[in-house]
DNA sequence: ACCCATAATGAAAATGGTTGTCATTTTCAT
DNA sequence: ATGAAAATGACAACCATTTTCATTATGGGT
């Protein structure tokens, strides 16, 4: 019966596309009349993240994000004065990580990367 | 004046040697007949990372942890098991940020990259 | 269809790290 | 010494996440 929600919520990231904390998941999954407990879009998340079908991340502050994994996994280049924001190719980043762990004996490696600075507008 | 708190500060991440959080830090600067406030320590810690004399990082459940950080800029490659942290070097990633931000017209070009893994103990 | 054990759900309360408030204390220049 | 400004810390507020617990849905056995 969990599978209920558990699709409920796949159904909520793919909507979403990239990253979405726990309670924006809620937010978008009631506001398209799906109606779901905050509680159990935790608990989904929970399971699809032991699963592996969902990946989990920490904003700076500390919040969890979350997105589909295969998602298709890219960059951001974020403005610190307007927020506007671009996605950027990242094969050199995925090179990086990937040697930089194996040499050190480590393995299931990922990795975060993100570049800011102030956008031409600016 | 934020100078005092700021140096009993790094003396206990000194005493702890690795990553310490902010309360981890409280206790052990005031079972040392350090006394100092947790507000105090949260502000000093926020400030210290400011001014890149600290690493700040978040452990899986979401609560950060500090520890000194060497002057040179580099990133790290941390076990999400056991916390074992291996500094990299990052000579790519400063190349790909500096040239994805001009390349889209940015100014004032930083970046934030972190890698994460198994390590072989684990 | 009916029972019942079990799992799922979600509202509300609890938890816990972190940040905000504000009165008090310390520092420092005059 | 005096006042302005910075620093401090006890306490309360905040907010994401977890725990409780009462209710509801599910599904197999009869
Ligand atoms: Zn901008
Ligand atoms: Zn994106
Ligand atoms: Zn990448
Ligand atoms: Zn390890």
């Amino acid at each position: 019966m969990s599978k209920k929600s558990n699709s409920k919520v796949l159904a909520g990231l793919e909507r979403v596309g990239g990253f979405a904390s726990a309670q924006e998941l809620h937010l978008v999954l009631n506001r398209d009349s799906e109606s779901i407990g905050l509680t159990t879009v935790y608990r989904a998340l929970q399971s699809l993240v032991d699963e592996k079908a969902v990946d989990i991340l920490r904003k700076e502050d500390g919040e969890a994000i979350f997105r589909l994994c295969g998602a298709t996994h890219h960059h951001h280049l974020v403005c610190k004065s307007c927020g506007k924001t671009v996605e950027i190719e990242g094969g050199v980043i995925e090179k990086w990580a990937e040697q930089s762990g194996a040499e050190n004996g480590f393995r299931d490696i990922g990795h975060t990367a993100e570049i800011f600075g102030i956008c031409a507008a600016c």
